[in-house]
DNA sequence: GACGATTGAGTTGTGCGCAATTGAATAGCG
DNA sequence: CGCTATTCAATTGCGCACAACTCAATCGTC
């Protein structure tokens, strides 16, 4: 088969089947890459990656609802409510019943949870340099990444 | 700091910062949204996303040691080791310890592991279109994901 | 206002990913 | 040869991710 594709000069195809598998392994391999940096990054502010990620959008919104960082950050509740239990615990988080609609929880942080943002500006410094791409290359990756992700989004709907 | 860079007129370190953060969300959510397609696209064969990834490799080389297979695709044996056994109790695969190495166990495809890669052509063909990038953008993505792979894991070390 | 449908969090169960540890087999050095 | 150090797989413990489900609150329609 591939072999006919071949003598047919056509090769684009399995050329594309190729490309597919490999970049199922390097993005596989990219994102534990990162994150294993993120951790050891992480580790002074007693963060998982995960949790920092959730912890960038609240500085960064200040607070909202558990349904709204889900959307943000492509998760839902169920890998959301346990993380943010575990965030409430170590008192960096907030969580309470909105009283507009009750079934809504709104997170909110505390103030150990906004003092830990200074110590936090460490970390992307300490990444962007291990990364080692030009800044056009991190621009071109991350919008083929987004743009991929909408698409693969698209098409499972 | 910061401000001593945007007035020098180079806000490219800062430019740095943001697109590393939102680099690490598009890379989380580019992986996951990979990882779903393949999980829909994986439910007939009965395998999960990772697993898929270990047969690959296996109908690739045959056969090899459970070092080699974490090496390729970047996975330790506390991960692998559970998977394994699972594909080997559906029966996909077979363990056996090396002779030559008592310590390192090898691990080979059951022809009904075999059998499994016809129908698993399906599959990379399905992702390729949900994707919906060029020929020349998976390229670059990939190469751009191997890049910094590698830096990452270099800069760990 | 009553009621079925929908929405939002949470829970449970399964599997992945990693750090840390264990234990057995091998390699290397004196 | 004997002893230590290293290597390899497996295990344990914890956290993330997701499907499937539960349950309460809200919305829509009548």
């Amino acid at each position: 088969m591939l072999d006919d594709l071949a003598a047919a000069g056509a090769d684009l195809r399995s050329d594309m089947l190729l490309l597919d598998q490999q970049l199922c392994f390097s993005l596989n391999a990219a994102t534990r890459a990162f994150g294993s940096v993120y951790r050891t990054a992480l580790k002074d502010l007693g963060l998982t990656y995960p949790q920092y990620l959730v912890m960038l959008v609240l500085w960064e919104h200040g607070e909202l609802p558990v349904k709204r960082l889900g959307e943000r950050l492509r998760l839902d509740s169920g890998t959301l409510s346990p993380l943010l239990k575990r965030l409430e615990a170590t008192g960096l988080v907030a969580r309470e019943r909105s009283p507009q609609d009750e079934r809504s929880v709104i997170v909110s942080l505390t103030p150990a949870g906004r003092d830990l943002r200074d110590p936090a500006r460490a970390v992307p410094r300490h990444i962007g340099a291990a990364a080692g791409l030009s800044l056009a290359e991190l621009r071109t990756l991350r919008e083929l990444l987004t743009r991929l992700t909408a698409n693969l989004d698209a098409a499972e709907a």
